[in-house]
RNA sequence: GGCGGGUUGGCGGAGAGGUUACGCAGCGGAUUGCAAAUCCGUGAAGACCGGUUCGAUUCCGGUACCCGCCUCCA
């Protein structure tokens, strides 16, 4: 079996993966508070991590993974969203779950095993906050319940601080009924604007970190496998769930290794929207960025490094792309000769992920599979990456290497490109026409005149003796190919 | 201020204590009416200063710079 190495953030070494029970790996990672639409930053775990549950289905078996990923649908930006917009507070997060799921699904993402939305888990919050208090680790006051931070005595090693250094920095302003200025809120009182619970504390909401740490443990047990998210959860947030569960469920040891994607930035700057530099996913998928070319740039960079998204990038990618599915089309009948979904990916390429998710060592292998004409390493390869290569043929092929050309009636274009698909051959003929000419004549001005028409449409036009190859690429125009015919 | 991380060729971006990463761009050649595409070939690196070592870009320490978290934002 492979062995996957896994760089844990609790002990910031690289470590062999041993699941504790290897018919059934177990994996939480963070999900998004549904107020908006995801940006590329919330994006880049979710392909992360997407990639290291396809490897662990992979090695494991399909059926032996589960992975769970929340969806925080209480909050106070989702009440600051609904009394702004006048919408009730359901509808609003309903619909943000809609578009999270499209999106994602853009993005080749499969879905979780387990989505739950906080609001279906209050009363196992309620629960895991009242054995906190009946233990001595939470107290309650003012109608808050909040964390005794001092009951832990390992609070801050995930993140490699002490509780003594942060009360020095910090710049909290300390509620007066604090015990501790570190002590964190597990519930908290809510007014008639606010959605609330009854409870025993009163009339009122959990703090942000109790759910994920009630959720895990509903849905994977008190110990399991993998945590994962943002590097910027890393404090407070997933500290904070650790002092939770490890003293609500002690001995048991929550999650074995913990996981921190790093942070994105877009063409060098943080993304933010006063620089005017920052997209959600359904922005580029507007813009005209497939999905495979947004999660291609996602792979190309390691997840423990900051990311640039760049222009530029998303070019690389796409052109990658263009390659691959010129290989994938290049024999019409290549996906009949071995079924696609039984592809298997090369072992170097799992290799490079099983090594914590070398996903760019993988698009290394994977060029050279392009480079070598291998379809069937090529489409192993492109599926365990979540790169659907059928998507891929689809959107990316070349109209020059479809069945008008080679007299087979097998078409791969999506039905929209095929329509543009049966004019280019007469494009095509017009063109060796002109060149026959031209050739004979000398006088290559008319030809000439065409061939840039051809390609301020976007259309590659290739020439050889064999004859004339009409490309689409990149910037495709079909309405300025329109006007040629 | 506290804590954590990063710094690789023109650009992006990996592995490995000693042997070509790879992609894009560049350059040379093949090919072409000219190109494009393709193919062949090729130059180019490891922030700075020390240390360990036969040997470090790779390990250790320091400096500089950058980024993140500590505070609503991922």
């Amino acid at each position: 079996m492979v062995t996957i190495r896994l760089t844990n953030s609790k002990t910031r070494r690289k470590e062999v993966f041993a699941p504790i029970n290897p018919a059934n790996v177990r994996m939480y990672v963070c999900g998004p508070t549904v107020y908006d639409r995801a940006h590329i930053g919330n994006a880049r775990p979710v392909v992360v991590f997407d990639t290291l549950f396809r490897l662990l289905r992979h090695v494991y078996g399909a059926e032996a993974v589960t992975y769970a990923r929340n969806f925080t649908d209480v909050d106070d930006k989702i009440n600051a969203r609904a009394a702004e917009s006048g919408r009730p507070i359901r509808e609003i997060t309903d619909e943000t779950i809609g578009w999270y799921h499209q999106d994602m699904d853009a993005l080749g993402a499969l879905r979780p095993t387990h989505e739950p939305r906080a609001t279906e888990y209050i009363g196992a919050m309620i629960a895991m906050i009242e054995k906190l208090i009946a233990d001595g680790h939470a107290y309650a006051v003012e109608g808050h319940a909040l964390f005794r931070v001092r009951s832990y005595k390992d609070y801050g090693a995930l993140s490699g601080r002490s509780v003594d250094d942060m009360i020095a920095g910090a710049r909290v302003e300390v509620a007066p009924f604090k015990e501790d200025p570190m002590d964190f809120v597990l519930w908290k009182p809510s007014g008639a604007a606010t959605p609330g619970w009854d409870s025993p504390w009163g009339y009122g909401r959990p703090g942000w970190h109790i759910e994920c740490s009630a959720m895990a443990y509903e849905l994977l047990g008190a110990s399991f496998d993998i945590h994962g998210g943002g590097l910027d959860l890393q404090f407070p947030h997933h500290e904070n769930e650790i002092a939770q569960s490890c003293c609500a469920h002690p001995g048991a040891g929550f999650a074995k290794i913990w996981m921190h994607n790093e942070m994105l930035q877009v063409e060098g700057r943080k993304m933010s929207k006063s620089l005017g530099n920052f997209f959600t996913v359904r922005d580029l998928l507007n813009q005209g960025y497939p999905g495979e070319v947004i999660r291609m740039v996602y792979l190309g960079t390691h997840y423990r490094k900051p990311m640039d998204w760049t222009a530029e990038k998303a070019r690389q990618a796409e052109m990658t792309l263009r390659k691959a599915a010129e290989v994938l089309n290049s024999d019409p009948f290549s996906e009949l000769s071995f079924s696609w979904a039984h592809a298997k990916a090369p072992t170097e390429v799992v290799e490079a992920l099983a090594n914590d998710l070398n996903t760019s060592l993988a698009l290394t292998h994977v060029n050279r599979y392009i480079k070598e004409n291998d379809i069937y390493s090529l489409v192993g390869s492109l599926s365990l990456l979540g790169l659907r290569p059928q998507v891929i043929r689809d959107e990316f092929a070349s109209f020059s290497l479809t069945a008008d050309d080679r007299g087979v009636s097998v078409s791969t274009r999506a039905a929209e490109t095929n329509a543009l698909a049966d004019r280019l051959p007469a494009l095509r003929e017009r063109f060796e026409a002109l060149r026959a000419e031209a050739m004979a004549s000398k006088d290559f001005a008319p030809v000439d005149a065409l061939k840039t028409a051809l390609i301020a449409a976007g259309v590659e036009v290739r020439m050889s003796k064999a004859g004339v190859e009409l490309v689409p690429g990149a910037g495709f125009d079909a309405a300025k190919l329109e006007a040629l015919l």
